[in-house]
DNA sequence: TGCCCATGTGGCACAATCTGCCATCTGGCG
DNA sequence: CGCCAGATGGCAGATTGTGCCACATGGGCA
C-alpha cells in the first residue's frame, strides 16, 4: 500500500507525533478525506506493512502440501519468510526493525502491531482447521474445547515467530545467522517438538 | 477504577458508536478533561478491565514457591483466577463474555484487548525471568537467545489463558465446569506437558 | 499557625481527528 | 451515447485530544 509506505517514511523521520494524518495523505498523493476512508487513524496507517509479513507466512503454510508433517511445514515457511533475500528484500529488514521498535515505544501503535499479530494468528487458525479436515482427522468446529485446542495450537505458532520478530528488532544483531528472526524462530518451534498440534 | 466500570456499562448500554469520551466522563463524576488524564482515548477506558484479570493471574504465578515445578505453578493461578467464585465473582463473568465480545465485534476494542495481553505477557515474562534466577538457572538477559526463548515460553503460556478466554467468550457455555474458561485453560497447559520452559 | 510544595482536578482554547453528505471523475457495458 | 458502479475529493461540523493555567487538598516543616 502506498499510503503506509509514506506514513512508515513520515512517521521515522519525523516521529509518530509531529506528523498529521493531512500530511500522510498529501505525501501519498491524496486528499485527506480519502486517507479516511482506508484508515480510521493515523496509526492504523502502517497496519499493512505490520501484516505483509505475517500474511506471507501463513500463506506458505497453508500452501505445504498435505503430506508434509506440519512442525516440518511451519519450520520451512519460517526460513521462507524470515530470511532475507527469500521472502523480503534485504534493505527491508531495516524497515521491519524501526517499524516494530516505534511499535514498542508507542502505545498507540504497539496496539496496531497486537492486533495485526492476532489477525493473523486468527488467519493460521483457519489454514490449520483446513489441514486438520483434508488429512482427516477429527475435529468438530461447533465443539468448544476443540476450536479451543486449535486457537491455541495457532496462536503458539504465532507467538513463535512473533517473539522472535521482537526479540530480534529490540537488539542490534544482524537478520542473518543464528541470531537473526529466521533462526530465532525456528529455535522456538523446535521447542515445541512434542506439542501435540492435531491432539 | 470507577472511570472503566462507567464506560463498559456505557459501551453495553448504548453502544461503542453511540457513547462519547464526554459521557463516560459524566457518568464516572469527573470532568471530561480529566478524563483524558488517564485515558487517550475512550476504547482505552476499558483497558483497565481487559487487565485487571491478567494481573492477577501473573500475580499469582509470581507468588508461588519457588520449589513447586512450574507448569504445576500455572496451573494453580489459573484455577485461582479464572474459576468463578474464587479470583472474580460470579456476576462478573457475564461482563468479562460481554466485553470480551465486544471487543472481538469492534477493532478499536480488539486492540486494546490484544495490547493487554501482549503487556500481560510482558508481565509473565519478568516473572518467569526472576523464577529463572531464583531457581539459579543459567539465564543471560543480555543474550538475544535467551531472552527470546523466555519471552516465548511467556507468550505460550498467556495464550494458553487468552485463547481459552476468547473461545470460551465466543461460546454460550456456563463459567464452569468443563467448557469454563479454567478447565479450557488448563487443557491448553497440558498440551504444553513436554515443554522445556527453562531451557 | 503560616508557608511551601506535590498531586490531582477543572476550565478554556485550540489543534487534530473523524464522519456524513454531496459533487466529480473514471471505466465498463449495453 | 447513456447509464451505472466504484473510487475520489471538497466541505461542514461533531468529536476527540492536548497545552496551559488556575484552584483545591493535604502533608511536611520552620
Amino acid at each position: 500500500m502506498e499510503i503506509a509506505r509514506a506514513a512508515a517514511g513520515l512517521f521515522v523521520r519525523h516521529g509518530l507525533r509531529a506528523t498529521r494524518a493531512e500530511d500522510i495523505a498529501h505525501a501519498a498523493g491524496v486528499a485527506p478525506r480519502t486517507f479516511y476512508r482506508y484508515f480510521a487513524s493515523k496509526e492504523e496507517a502502517v497496519g499493512p506493512l505490520y501484516a505483509t509479513g505475517a500474511e506471507r507466512w501463513v500463506e506458505a503454510v497453508r500452501a505445504a502440501p498435505a503430506g508434509v508433517p506440519l512442525p516440518q511445514v511451519m519450520e520451512d515457511a519460517v526460513r521462507h519468510t524470515l530470511t532475507p533475500g527469500l521472502g523480503v528484500s534485504v534493505v527491508s529488514w531495516h524497515w521491519v526493525r524501526t517499524l516494530i521498535r516505534l511499535a514498542q515505544a508507542n502505545p498507540a501503535l504497539r496496539r496496531v502491531w497486537a492486533e495485526a499479530c492476532q489477525a493473523s494468528e486468527r488467519n493460521l487458525a483457519e489454514a490449520l482447521a483446513e489441514r486438520l479436515t483434508a488429512a482427516q482427522v477429527s475435529y468438530d468446529a461447533d465443539n468448544v474445547a476443540d476450536r479451543s485446542r486449535l486457537g491455541f495450537a495457532a496462536a503458539v505458532a504465532s507467538a513463535a515467530v512473533r517473539t522472535a520478530m521482537e526479540n530480534w528488532a529490540a537488539g542490534d544483531g544482524p537478520a542473518e545467522g543464528p541470531q537473526g528472526p529466521a533462526e530465532l524462530a525456528v529455535a522456538n518451534l523446535r521447542a515445541l517438538r512434542d506439542f501435540p498440534w492435531s491432539a
